[in-house]
DNA sequence: CCAAGGTCGAACCGATCGGTACGATCTGAG
DNA sequence: CTCAGATCGTACCGATCGGTTCGACCTTGG
């Protein structure tokens, strides 16, 4: 490792474990529903180490943010990917990979829509913009193998089913939110092609 | 008017007028973007007429949740109402709404769900959970005014779809996002029924 | 073995939080 | 006119907030 200059402790893998921690404790709480004191005593870790790594809570938010996205846009970009070739698998998977979702215990929505919602940052904002247009990337991808007439347009209905299915399984009643969405999905994909 | 007991300048307006403002503050700045002494200075009215007529700020947040609930819910049915009797139209007439709730330069996404992800109080969940379940019975007396098969499965998919038209505008881009949802929508009443 | 630096735990900081207390002022019913 | 009560403005309270500092350990590369 010729990059690992001066480092003692493996400060790279303290990061990575306050990450992982403070992604679900952050999730549970609420972003502003924990102090940085508590969240230092669930972590296991004392504040200077957090603030020497993430220099600020926003910083730490931030940061996990990043990563749920990115773990989250890739874990639903694999389940349609190993559904096989055609379009309406490849939805259906994405569905019942929510609907799993959902079924957890720990559920509480979208933490990005969450973290949203509570800070007006602008960061923040861009952060779930971007997971979004994420999300967006992998529909319009199955919009167009469907062979769609206008991919674009049933990319962002589907994102808004995707979306609204998380919604109303977090605040109303997640039971079959996942299979409900998904049978939409596929009515829309067949009447758009 | 023999039920106003002893009263002077009149409470009950004051009360009317710190939650109509409070209401567009809390709204723009987030439930717990601003203090309670800031909020006073913004409405106009001092900390101790707020904590009379509400008690706590839990309190302040859960009436004017109500409220806006309330008036929400009659706004869309209005709408709904007004579009004569064809569910189509109805249905047209709710998202038509909808997007010109998007298009207003104030538009933050919905208040409850908003709420619901920063309070983890159990009150103000149910009260987004109310909500949600208002928005449902809407629906669901179109899908079966439209005959469909199923029509609270009907139902409950409007809903994502309307959820999540709201969600894309508040968070991805508000432009055409209500034409787009009610273009979904109308093609899964014509499947349904 | 030694020095550099990661980590800990606790004390500490100023700011702000939600909420209370109180005297002064104003309003309107009797 | 009088007096109850609604309102105001301000000072105040204890608690908590995000963030800093420091001395003591501990780990590890050289």
């Amino acid at each position: 490792m010729p990059v690992a200059k001066g480092s003692t402790i493996d400060p790279a893998r303290t990061r990575a474990t306050i990450l992982e921690a403070a992604t679900a404790v952050l999730y549970e709480r609420g972003l502003d529903g924990i102090g940085v004191a508590e969240l230092c005593t669930r972590l296991g870790v004392s504040k200077e180490t957090l603030y020497r790594h993430f220099g600020t809570k926003e910083g730490l938010v931030e940061a996990m943010l990043r990563q749920r996205s990115d773990r989250v846009t890739q874990w639903l970009a694999a389940a349609a990917e190993a559904a096989g070739d055609d379009p309406r698998d490849q939805l259906t998977a994405v569905f019942d990979a929510l609907q799993r979702w959902y079924d957890d215990p720990v559920f509480r929505g979208c933490a990005m829509l969450n973290a949203a919602a509570q800070h007006h940052v602008e960061t923040v904002r861009a952060i779930t913009a971007r997971h979004l247009r994420r999300y967006l990337d992998l529909l319009t991808g199955i919009a167009e193998r469907a062979g769609a007439a206008d991919p674009h347009l049933l990319a962002r209905q589907l994102l808004m089913l995707v979306e609204g299915a998380t919604v109303v399984a977090a605040h109303h009643d997640g039971a079959g939110a996942g299979e409900h969405a998904r049978q939409a999905a596929l009515t829309l994909l067949s009447a758009a092609s």
